[in-house]
DNA sequence: TTTTGAGTTGTTCGA
DNA sequence: GTCGAACAACTCAAA
């Protein structure tokens, strides 16, 4: 038995329900704690995402008492040296299934090989890991229901007992520790980054708002949502300790929240399977489909982007991601509707522009998302499903609240009118633009287009 | 092997 | 204003 293990963290930064604490203090009397900075993950993050990062790795050096290692580099190379430092047997992950984590963590795991230590994979960042839900003949689900009812039937562990002091940490040497870099510049206003912060809001959610979850969820007027994708996402919490603490509770509200966290896994399975489609159409015979391009494209892009498309809840919607980091789900789904369908512009356009913007931004829930709205996903969903932003707007944001909070030139339309600016007695408020399309004609050309998806599938 | 029922989130039209 | 039907065809999952 080696005399230290090493815990090296990645995407959960939290202490408590942490499987590979225990299996360190199995392995080895004393542990090492490690993050390692790496570039390649860093460079793609966003501003918001790794200011985020930046603060929670703060604060879990806190809670572990000063004792984090933070090394800046490529895994590949630190982690086997960091490991041959203490001379540790043993290094601790949770297993990553995600295109660059699974290919990254099979270099590690050979890098240590080589030198005989051992990369040791314990739990994973879902309640149920990638590739254990499967059919009765082996093979992944593609339609979600069928995999929510095997998911809950192939039920999940408890959370782990831990917290700091599980593990006896080692003092890393005071020269190799790199500080954590300072925030970078980011406009919008961020959630507290803390592992307290996680449980505190869900604490509030779980003692309120999870009651009404059900249909409040829907309303971006009102704080209906759990707002712990970003936790979930770092890891700060584990969905494991989410669906024990709903326990047995029975009521459409709670089971639809235990949706959501289906959807999350099923979503990383989805990707897992098939890490093309974080790049390309999962259903390929969509790559017939004509999308928009050249200059005026672009031009109707950055009109998306920046929120001004004279659609209000589009609009709102696309200035609370640059205000917050964050946009509201329901909202999401109609911004990402009128990209795909009402401007014709390819999904992965509007896909790469909320990863760059979104504190929570997660590669596998968010590029299926963007395929789920875009037709070309897991799910067969009717092609005829376009969403109407202005029907969206009225029968989710009844009163305009939304709309008047995240676009000061319509603060003073009163009520739902909000929704269509450009039927008020003066026209369009100063400074608002006119709509940039015309929906009705847009959504039959959207139609047209399909059309061509069918021929391509012969 | 064959068959059958079903598939996150919608819109429009006409009665 | 409300309600139900139509909007296609295909693939999936399970019996």
């Amino acid at each position: 038995m080696s005399s230290v293990a090493v815990v090296w963290f990645r995407r959960d930064l939290r202490v408590h329900d942490q499987p590979t604490f225990l299996a360190a203090a199995d392995a080895a009397p004393r542990s090492l704690a490690l993050f390692v900075l790496d570039p390649a993950l860093l460079g793609p993050s966003g501003a918001a995402r790794r200011t985020f990062l930046f603060r929670a790795l703060r604060s879990l050096d806190e809670a572990l008492g000063g004792r984090l290692l933070v090394v800046r580099g490529d895994p590949v190379e630190v982690v086997p040296r960091v490991a041959a430092s203490v001379d540790a047997g043993t290094v601790h992950v949770a297993a990553d299934y995600g295109p660059y984590g699974t290919r990254r963590d099979e270099a590690v795991d050979e890098a240590l090989a080589d030198d005989g230590r051992e990369l040791v994979r314990t739990g994973s960042p879902y309640a149920v890991a990638p590739g254990r839900v499967r059919k009765d003949d082996g093979d992944p689900y593609r339609v979600f229901t069928p995999f929510r009812r095997a998911w809950a039937e192939h039920g999940w562990r408890a959370p782990a007992a831990t917290d700091a002091s599980t593990v006896a940490w080692l003092r890393p040497p005071e020269e190799d520790r790199v500080a954590v870099p300072a925030d970078d510049a980011v406009d919008a206003t961020l959630p507290e980054a803390s592992e307290d912060a996680a449980l505190r809001r869900w604490a509030a959610f779980l003692d309120d708002a999870v009651a009404t979850y059900g249909t409040d969820r829907d309303r971006p007027d009102r704080a209906g949502t759990s707002r712990m994708s970003v936790y979930l996402k770092y890891g700060l919490v584990h969905p494991r300790s989410i669906l024990a603490d709903l326990g047995t509770r029975d009521s459409p509200s709670v089971e639809s929240y235990r949706t959501e966290i289906a959807w999350r896994d099923f979503y990383a399975d989805v990707l897992h399977r098939r890490p093309d489609s974080a790049r390309g159409n999962y259903d390929r015979s969509f790559d017939a489909l004509p999308t928009a391009s050249g200059a005026a494209a672009r031009r109707t892009f950055d009109a998306w982007r920046e929120g001004r498309t004279g659609f209000p809840v589009v609009d709102a919607g696309m200035r609370q991601l640059r205000e917050q980091a964050w946009m509201h789900n329901r909202v999401r789904m109609i911004v990402a509707s009128f990209l795909v369908k009402d401007l014709h512009l390819p999904w992965w356009w509007g896909a790469r522009h909320f990863m760059e913007l979104l504190v929570d931004g997660d590669l596998a829930s968010n590029q299926h998302g963007w395929q789920w709205t875009a037709g070309s996903g897991t799910d067969a969903s009717p092609y005829f499903r376009v969403f109407n932003p202005i029907a969206q707007g009225e029968r989710f944001d009844p009163d305009g609240d939304y709309v008047r909070r995240f676009v000061p030139e319509l603060r003073d339309v009163p009520g739902k009118q909000v929704h269509q600016p450009w039927t008020l007695p003066g026209g369009v408020p100063d400074g608002y633009p006119e709509p940039m399309v015309d929906h009705k004609a847009e959504r039959l050309a959207a139609l047209a287009r399909f059309e061509q998806v069918k021929a391509a599938r012969g």
